[in-house]
DNA sequence: CGAGACCTTGATTGTGCTCAAGAGCGGTGG
DNA sequence: CCACCGCTCTTGAGCACAATCAAGGTCTCG
């Protein structure tokens, strides 16, 4: 819960009695396998989840059963907020990792938001950033080749990773296969492997095995036709 | 206003005075050409814009200038209600036919969120809605066919057209030529030209000229595998 | 009746998919 | 300890869908 108002902090203002209520909600802690659903597509459920560890993946099916994922979701994130206020929403949230996760009531948050105009906006707030990552999502994967679109999702995983200071992460282990990246971008995994390869080549950065390491920054955010401002971090403007 | 009320109405309960309070806003009414933009890519505003006629496109701009569209917005929507809250949302609106707003102070709206939760709630449930549209507009980009995404569109537009009951609209006006469905869908004017000729010849619907007619609606659902479970229309799961 | 926007059709090219097969790695059990 | 299995990664060859380039046709409006 503490990682979420955090979250909520960057872009919201609460005060100390808001976030108590928040850090008073009961929550119970789940532990969710690699490639488990959180939420299976079309199902509902009463509680929310905050992500505490791994990563989650957001994608709508299509009749034929095939995932289309609109989002990734880390940690910190509540993967599901949206739902609070929209009962009918069908998404399904797919562990693409190891997920610990900490539900809460949405009953509870909906309670508060009642209470406290201040969460009802940072809530709406949060809902709204996440449009933002969908909407980008859009320009990736529809405007971009496939090798722009890895560089792309690496740029955003950089900053969405980063440890506090909200500068870009050049190192991390994403535990996302090169398939898994395929699915989330619409690539086939030989596909990605190629393009992998291509962007170790020109020197932009490394994946290997389930980690990141990025070797020219301005390069991969230039192959990537990259712009933070969609991730609405502080003074991430300043870094172009 | 009154068609903006009556979409939130959809999908939340306002009472007579929240729905005065909120008619009773100031407004000014604006026309803006097709092709002009009502909101530049990384332009901010104090205003708000409800549309009453036309539609409008949202877009995000890659470096060198191309568009990127990630949702259509009708008559009845608040275009950039999502920007009340969260300033820094860089998206453009374009006026993809000519166009009439309403303009809304977002300082007034944000007062009377601030007022009555139910209208909080009920502006955070509509931006909510939006991100719906764009999660489906990724599954049409990303996961369908050229062929397959007209007929999503076609069938996306028969709905949101729909007059009042929440039926389908067969025939409708969209004031759209090839090339901005094309635009829109990510695909080139001759390529939907294709496409739209094949949708014709077998059968399932005539696009002419900007203005669609739907001949087998249940043909196009299944070519576009459309579900319109994402618009949040009462009763629509009834008519699969 | 002419100009311009839009639609239509053809030929060619290229990006990324499909199918296929092999290599590296890690875990498990005999 | 080694053999085996499964998962991921890697590479190759051929193919398909949609882009690109190019040219002609049609509608609308001034």
């Amino acid at each position: 819960m503490r990682t979420f108002i955090d979250r909520l902090l960057v872009r919201s203002d609460l005060t100390e009695g808001e976030q108590l209520a928040l850090l008073g909600l009961h929550t119970r802690e789940a532990v969710i396998p690699a490639g488990r659903d959180l939420r299976r597509y079309g199902e509902q459920s009463d509680y929310a989840a905050i992500i505490s560890a791994g990563v989650v993946g957001r994608y709508h099916q299509a009749r034929d059963g095939r995932r289309n994922f609109v989002a990734m979701h880390l940690p910190g994130d509540m993967a599901d907020l949206c739902t609070t206020v929209l009962k009918d929403v069908s998404f399904g949230l797919e562990a693409m990792t190891d997920v610990t996760v900490e539900l809460v009531s949405k009953a509870d948050l909906l309670a508060l938001a009642h209470l406290h105009a201040a969460i009802s906006q940072a809530f709406w707030r949060d809902c709204v950033s996440d449009t933002l990552l969908i909407a980008q999502h859009v320009v990736r994967v529809a405007g971009l080749s496939a090798r722009q679109k890895i560089a792309h999702l690496l740029c955003e995983m950089a900053y969405r990773l980063s440890v506090s200071d909200h500068q870009p992460r050049l190192q991390f282990n994403l535990g996302l296969t090169q398939s898994q990246l395929g699915d989330f971008l619409g690539l086939t995994a030989v596909h990605v492997n190629r393009m992998v390869r291509e962007i170790r080549d020109i020197g932009l950065a490394v994946v290997d095995r389930r980690s990141v390491s990025i070797d020219d920054w301005d390069g991969l955010k230039r192959q990537g036709d990259f712009d933070p401002k969609y991730l609405s971090i502080p003074h991430a403007s300043e870094q172009i």
